[in-house]
DNA sequence: CAACTCACGGCAAACGATTGCCACGCCATA
DNA sequence: TATGGCGTGGCAATCGTTTGCCGTGAGTTG
């Protein structure tokens, strides 16, 4: 087993300083003269020392870690947010801790109290959990949302407006002549499904479009089966599925029932996730920048994180586009 | 802002004992008498104190948590991985940082250095350490590396067979009459493109099939283009691509050329993973058990990290399996 | 020349938990 | 009754770093 590594001790021992020179000369750049740091520094080197992340965070309180949860690390849709998140942090000098709370309630608040006091801040991206629990964890560690927000929410947020990208594909569908279209919509525990569901019902008398709200459905392959049955039964001609896991479980449904898209039926998914382009039609899809909304939400933190002074950055809502491929087309007849 | 949250001082103090009473009553079951721990656990409660980590770390040695690296988290290839070693190290009550190195062995190294100590163990998933780099840095800290192993390496790993997969698929393409299969090979840092390269070259003969040697590409669809033009290029009619993002972005390019598969060419990818049965025509692909292989990985890590008897286990290797679909026909003619 | 400022570096007290060692009291055994 | 063992719990050292406070000496200013 490798020997005891190299302490504070060491270095300032050998470079005839007390510790506490030691400790300024490697984290205060200035306090130390520069002959003497350069001395603590060449120690440092030659002994191959490396500060103590659990000695620090002990006398400091800061861990220079940031947690990012999401409720499913398979889901290509956090791809984004999980490279936009990482990029930023690198930069501003923190590690990353990835936690996958697999869709579960229970296991979020898991891993909010077991990580709690090991980090400085966490990212919560699409967090499943309820409004009051959301409210009383941002009091107890500094936290920004993705995908998340709501008026009791104190936390700065990032959200991405899928509302209004449902409804850009909705005025698609209405302009291809689509005259009754089924939302199939995602959990329960989704805050953003509800505002798109408003946000539908909302557009549309204005386009002349009867929507059909069904689901929930898992936000999952496997739960396209039924709802693509659930859209044909409703007799409409367009989807718009919650996302693009479910679209491509449609699509699969639709296949093996000799639905012809767009023929007979047209989809429209959300994300545009990896396998979008992939799939057979491809699939129109309403774009979300997640690696963007990742980068705001670490840029956010930060600036929470700062520890000359803290400043709570105001939320920000970032924009989709639809992009349009072959899954959607006119209306039959 | 929050006030101080509660020390084992406070917990102490509110059931009447030492701090060392404290400590043991929450750590080590049937080291203090039932009622007095009891008592501690119920201030505890009523305290909603939780264990500070750091100190913990700072005077135990241990931190509890482990990382799992990963050249790209955004492959599929590594959702297995992630899952498996999640749901292992859960179990054993660590906690799981994911860190993903963008491909690049200088962040690999930065990672290795930023995390050693601040972790009791890392899982590093298809490294792109070079053999001497990781077998230092397998004595500074107690690795587990899925699909990378050398005999030099002394820490226990995890390999899956895909060179034996890839003679799978040559079987496979060779019983379906091709007689000149393009490999289209992964990074030259990948220490399994290798292999694969060798265990092709030693089944041709015996399967009367010429393997044309292409690449090095990098394992993702953007690459496919090229590696579809040089293997139509070298005249043969299967291939068999390093991954299944390589053999997405081949399809592609196959079928934006007009070469039909399986009827003009047949494609086989490597690890069948999500996506693979969504393309169209679905993907021929061997099947890689990388779930469990992200268990076994974990596995091996709370073997060698046992407190009580650290024990190192044997190296595991895992078979692969061919799953067929449409990508794969009879060679034409 | 006195008073003041400032850069630099040391002292020592935290930070919060774990754990080796010891002491005490009780019981069983010789 | 003396001895030993065991169950229980306290004392205090320890882990490695940060940081508030202070002392020193050199330089500056009036």
């Amino acid at each position: 087993m490798p020997e005891r590594a190299p302490t504070l001790r060491d270095v300032a021992e050998r470079s005839g300083v007390a510790v506490s020179t030691a400790s300024r000369a490697l984290t205060r750049p200035g306090r130390v003269n520069q002959a003497t740091a350069d001395r603590v520094l060449a120690a440092a080197r030659d002994l191959g020392y490396s500060v103590s992340p659990a000695g620090r965070a002990l006398s400091s309180g800061r861990t220079g870690t940031v947690a990012l949860v999401v409720p499913d690390i398979t889901n290509p849709f956090f791809f984004g947010i999980v490279r936009g998140t990482q990029a930023r942090l690198r930069e501003g000098g923190y590690v990353h801790v990835l936690v996958d709370t697999e869709e579960s309630v229970e296991a979020e608040e898991r891993t909010l109290r077991t990580l709690r006091r090991s980090v400085d801040g966490m990212i919560l991206a699409a967090s499943r959990l309820d409004d009051e629990s959301l409210a009383a964890w941002s009091r107890e560690v500094p936290i920004v949302t993705i995908n998340r927000s709501f008026p009791g929410l104190d936390c700065p947020s990032v959200t991405i407006d899928t509302p209004g990208g449902a409804v850009q594909g909705l005025e698609h569908l209405a302009s291809l002549g689509h005259t009754r279209v089924a939302y199939a919509g995602g959990p329960r525990t989704s805050w953003s499904d509800g505002r798109r569901r408003s946000a539908l019902a909302e557009a549309s008398p204005r386009l002349g479009v009867e929507v059909v709200g069904l689901g929930p459905y898992a936000p999952q392959r496997e739960a396209g089966a039924a709802a693509a049955d659930a859209a044909v039964a409703s007799g409409a001609t367009g989807i718009l599925a919650f996302n693009d896991l479910l679209a491509f479980g449609i699509l699969e449904r639709l296949a093996s029932r000799g639905v012809d898209v767009p023929g007979d039926v047209s989809v429209v998914g959300c994300d545009d996730v990896f396998g979008a382009d992939l799939v057979r039609p491809s699939l129109t899809t309403v774009a979300a920048p997640l690696e963007k909304a990742g980068h705001h939400a670490a840029e956010l933190l930060l600036a929470a994180l700062d520890p000359v002074h803290p400043r709570a950055g105001a939320p920000v809502e970032l924009g989709t586009h639809l992009v349009v491929r072959d899954s959607s087309g006119p209306a039959p007849r």
